[in-house]
DNA sequence: AGCAAACATGACGTTAACGTCATGTTTGGA
DNA sequence: TCCAAACATGACGTTAACGTCATGTTTGCT
C-alpha cells in the first residue's frame, strides 16, 4: 500500500518505455530505481513525476543534458549558499534563453501571418474575378 | 560580374559547408547549382538568401523536412489556385503549431521565474541575517 | 602545358535518444 | 513447487543532420 511500483507500472502511467526509464536512470535525470540486493527495481510516485516533468521539459526543446541541470530542482532543494547561487545563475541563463526563443518565434509568426495573409488576397481577387456565384 | 560564385564563395559567405549544401540539394531545400556538363556547380544570390533562410527557420525548431514544406513559398509564388490553397493549409497549421509552441514557452517562462523568485528570497533572508555589511 | 587549389562523389563515422532482440533471472500466483 | 509473465542486461539497429576521408576531376594561373 506504498508507492512501490515495478517498472512495468511507471512505464505505462507515464508514457514511456523500461527502456527510455533505464536510459534516463544512467545519463542521471532519474535515480535509479531501489531494489534488494539484484533483484527488480522498485520505483516511486516521485519518480513519475520527475518522468512527467522531463516529458514537458523535453516538449520545450530542451535537450536530456540540458535537463539533467536542471531538473533536480524541481525536486529537491540544493542545500548551502553557493549551490543555491549556482543554480540561481542556471536558471537566469535559462530565462534568457528563453526569452530568445520567444521572440524568434513571435517575428515567426509574423512572418507566417503576413505570407497567409498575402495568399489570402491573391485567392479572393481571384473569386471576385471568376467564381461570384 | 554576374552572380556567378561557385561553392566554395558560397559556403564561406553563409557560414556553412559544401557538405551541408548538397546534403540540401538531395533533400530538395535547395535547386542544384547550375553547371556546364559534368563541371562544377555555380550558385546565386538566392541560394546564399535561401541558405539564410534555412538558418532561421531551423533556429526555430523546424526540421529539414518541415523547411522542405515551406522554403520554397519564400522565393517562389505557386501557380494556379490549388498549390496555393495547399500552401495555405500548411501555412495555417505552422502558425497553429507556432502558437503552441510560444505558449509552452511562456508557461515555462513563468514557472521559471517561480522558481528564481524562490530562490532570490531564500538568498536575500540569509543575507540579512547573516551578512549585513 | 603544368600544377596546386578547389571541386565532385562515394563511403564510412558521429551524436542524440531511444527501439528491438536475445538471453538469462525474478516474481507472484495456481 | 512450478511456471508464465515481468524484469535485467548487453548488444546491435535507427533517424537526423551533418563531419571526415579517400580518390579522382576541374579550374585558374603561370
Amino acid at each position: 500500500m506504498n508507492g512501490r511500483m515495478r517498472i512495468g507500472d511507471l512505464t505505462e502511467r507515464a508514457g514511456v518505455t523500461p527502456r527510455t526509464v533505464r536510459y534516463y536512470e544512467r545519463l542521471g535525470l532519474l535515480p535509479p530505481g531501489e531494489r534488494e540486493g539484484h533483484g527488480q527495481h522498485y520505483y516511486t510516485e516521485e519518480t513519475l513525476a520527475r518522468l512527467e516533468k522531463i516529458g514537458q521539459l523535453k516538449q520545450l526543446g530542451l535537450s536530456l543534458e540540458d535537463i539533467r541541470d536542471v531538473i533536480d530542482l524541481y525536486f529537491t532543494d540544493p542545500s548551502g549558499i553557493k549551490p543555491k547561487q549556482k543554480v540561481l545563475a542556471l536558471l537566469r541563463q535559462h530565462l534568457a534563453e528563453t526569452d530568445q526563443k520567444i521572440g524568434a518565434l513571435q517575428r515567426f509568426r509574423s512572418d507566417l501571418q503576413a505570407h497567409i495573409a498575402r495568399f489570402e488576397r491573391w485567392l479572393a481577387e481571384r473569386s471576385e474575378d471568376t467564381g461570384e456565384r
